[in-house]
RNA sequence: GGAGAGGUGGCAGAGUGGUCUAUUGCGGCGGUCUUGAAAACCGCUGACGGGAAACCGUCCGGGGGUUCGAAUCCCUCCCUCUCCGCCA
């Protein structure tokens, strides 16, 4: 979420910047809301204080056993012309929430412009491209040694879903504890175990809700209790304004009780810090965890639906920063070292790429992506993603931390990079370890975790 | 899943319809004293929203209700704890 005062006082500045990544911040609409907000509120908080001065009035009244009839009739007067406004209030209040939590973050300055993935822009490069000549695709590796089977998985689940056998479930396992252990062991992270499902309010703070909700798999509560007085606030909210108000119900419906596959560990791990006031010296937070991610990815059906790259299951080791407003970007620089560390160590030629202003993710400010060679595809894919959220995380969590100076509660700034995702990583392994027989070599790196494996396949 | 007890500021913990404008303690900040520190003593110290400010409003797990007035009474949901059942 941005600055409500900021975008009161400076709407069109921010209009600009939305711009650089193609949103269209409708200011007219939002100047007409929050004015009309501005004069109810103003008319309500008059109204609790002469009902309040009134009710001291007829308590000060009945001690000295006076009566107190003129008062009530006041009051009655006061009362209904409340319950009218505070209606009223609470509806478009409600609509200028849903309105301000659809708000993409700020681009940072230093993000370049254009409009897709085609204008990103490449920073450096690492290793050397194993060229594609000959190059055998994962999928088919996988699938020619038997430890690969796209189908069996079909025949389980669905489209989307893999399952490996043997040598290949092994390194994948070993992958996880390689990153793990460098995290925690070399970058100072510290490791958590979390849980797979959320509710609605940590999607919410992480920004997946209200706006991505289809990406999510949703597990229905079977005994969804419909809470009636927000039904009523909806139908009321159509009547006034004229407008939608069904996404905002659905949310906080949902932020009741429905339940969550969590799409990545960010969003278990990130919330921690949900409605917390840290002490700066606990600063900066470094969590790494690992966690299976689970993405229905709708709209992106027709691409990449062969093989693991794509899948609604897939493994990561995340890396969660939380740190001072001052410090984010350092630490921005930093964690993606820490992810890059990882493809190093695993001999994965890479290059990293910072994702221009109409590719950046709504709630980042800014993204390195590294993308991992893949000779069969010559060409580099993503396999990390490692974002800069400013305060736009923190203030729809309420994460701070109290300031030295002041001792006033301050938004932290929130980070994270997969580092990395496992599955990717494994496939990266694959096309480049292949050899001219169709096994796996072995990366040196892995060794030690694969203890009696020479060779896969 | 069943029965019972609870949920109050950073933490602990009072408050059962009207100066609650939420007692008190711990912690934190400032001061006195001291060569310095500790102790002692004194003072300050919750969050959110609106406002240039004065100030106003909201918040005692969430939501709804009763009332002129709710931390307090009623309904409902969530969570925690204890015991029982079940289970890895």
């Amino acid at each position: 979420m941005l600055d409500p005062k900021l975008l009161r006082t400076e709407p069109e500045k921010i209009a600009a910047q939305l711009a650089r990544r193609g949103f269209i911040f409708d200011l007219p609409r939002f100047q007409a809301m929050d004015a009309q907000r501005k004069q109810l509120q103003t008319e309500t908080e008059q109204l609790q204080s002469e009902r309040n001065n009134g009710s001291k009035r007829i308590g000060a009244a009945k001690a000295k056993g006076e009566d107190v009839t003129p008062i009530l009739a006041d009051m009655d007067r006061i009362k209904a012309q409340l319950a009218d406004n505070e209606g009223k209030l609470a509806v478009l209040q409600g609509l200028l929430d849903d309105f301000l939590a659809r708000l993409p973050n700020i681009p940072d300055a230093s993000v370049p412009d254009g409009r897709d993935e085609n204008d990103n822009v490449e920073l450096r490069r690492w290793g050397t491209p194993r060229p594609s000549e000959g190059a055998k695709d994962h999928a088919d590796l996988g699938e020619a040694l038997g430890l690969m089977d796209f189908a069996a998985a079909a025949k389980l689940t669905g489209a989307r879903f893999t399952v490996l056998r043997g040598g290949l479930a092994r390194m994948h396992r070993a992958l996880t504890q390689f990153m793990l252990d460098v995290h925690t062991r070399e970058h100072g992270y510290e490791e958590l175990y979390v849980p797979y499902m959320v509710n609605g309010a940590s999607l919410y703070g992480t920004g997946q809700l209200p706006k991505f909700a289809e990406d999510l798999f949703n597990l229905v509560n079977p005994n969804p209790g419909l809470n009636f007085a927000d039904v009523g606030l909806l139908l009321q909210a159509e009547r006034h304004f004229g407008l939608d108000g069904s996404n905002t119900l659905k949310i906080k419906l949902n932020q009741e009780k429905d339940r969550y596959l969590i799409p990545t560990a960010e969003v278990p791990v990130t919330n921690l810090l949900r409605d917390e006031i840290l002490a700066p010296e606990n600063l900066p937070k470094k969590w790494v965890a690992h966690t299976p991610c689970f993405r229905s990815e709708a709209g992106s059906a027709g691409r990449d639906t062969r093989g693991m790259i794509r899948q609604h299951q897939f493994e990561k080791v995340e890396l969660v920063q939380a740190t001072l407003p001052e410090d984010s970007r350092r630490a921005h620089e930093e964690l993606t070292g820490h992810a890059e560390k990882i493809l190093q160590l695993l001999g994965l030629p890479y290059r990293v790429v910072v994702l221009c202003a109409g590719d950046l993710g709504a709630g980042s400010q800014k993204t390195y992506d590294l993308e991992v060679w893949l000779p069969s595809q010559n060409r580099y894919r993503e396999i990390s993603s490692c974002s800069n959220f400013g305060d736009f995380q923190a203030r729809r969590m309420l994460a701070r931390y109290r300031h030295p100076q002041t001792k006033k509660p301050e938004l932290l700034h929130t980070l994270n990079g997969s580092g990395l995702a496992v599955g990717r990583t494994l496939v990266g392994i694959i096309e480049n370890y292949q050899q001219a027989d169709g096994s796996i070599a072995i990366p040196d790196a892995l060794r030690a975790y694969l203890p009696g494996l020479e060779k896969i396949g």
